[in-house]
DNA sequence: CCTTATCGTAAGCCATAACTTACCGTAAGT
DNA sequence: ACTTACGGTAAGTTATGGCTTACGATAAGG
């Protein structure tokens, strides 16, 4: 549905290697962060973003935030690439027939 | 393979516009750009992301060339997710065989 | 040839978004 | 209560990328 979010989440590249971190393992901001060489604060904000994309989902344990896949945003990218099969097939076949009209 | 150019390809929304009226009907730059409400040149260099993320192709006809669909970009991204889902079940596991062991 | 149509490229401008430092709130331990 | 660990948010800076105008290159048509 909201392919959209999920897609622009994941065109950043370090957005991208976070959202892969967390899916070969959750995990909490802190040692995300120290995964990679950009602050801790710019994590949060790659964060906010992924878990608005449907991309990431949060579990709170104490005052850690423990950030796991969320497979929503997922689905509705793949959903919105299969539209395309069906879609572009259908219209070069209609390309076809239209050109054999205009002979 | 190089679903990452893809991904950040189809991130921009008046890009992936474009993409999804050439996957309805393969048409030529100029008749394009006439759908939609910036310059020709504009549509030209998304174009030119567009092939480079091999979501597109070219097909000349004399002066004009006629853009459509490579499945390439699509079966790229496509690739790319599905991916995560073997990825992140394993994970998953194994975090949980994680905590097992951790009691 | 000369003109016209079509399109790519270069240069520059501007808006967005990714990053930093600084700050604040909350939960847990002592 | 005080301190410490953890993490979200605000404000400001910088870099990226999408847009425009201007120009050049090529193919078709007269």
């Amino acid at each position: 549905m909201a392919y959209d979010k999920a897609i622009s989440a994941l065109a950043d590249p370090t957005r991208r290697s976070l959202f892969e971190k967390i899916a070969e393992r959750p995990n909490n901001v802190a040692s995300l962060a120290q995964q990679f060489p950009v602050s801790r604060p710019a994590i949060s904000q790659h964060l906010k973003v992924l878990q608005e994309a449907q991309l990431v989902k949060v579990q709170i344990a104490g005052t850690r935030r423990i950030y796991e896949i969320d497979h929503v945003g997922l689905e509705a990218i793949k959903s919105y690439l299969d539209g395309f099969w069906n879609d572009a097939l259908g219209a070069f076949a209609a390309e076809i027939h239209k050109q054999n009209r205009e002979h």
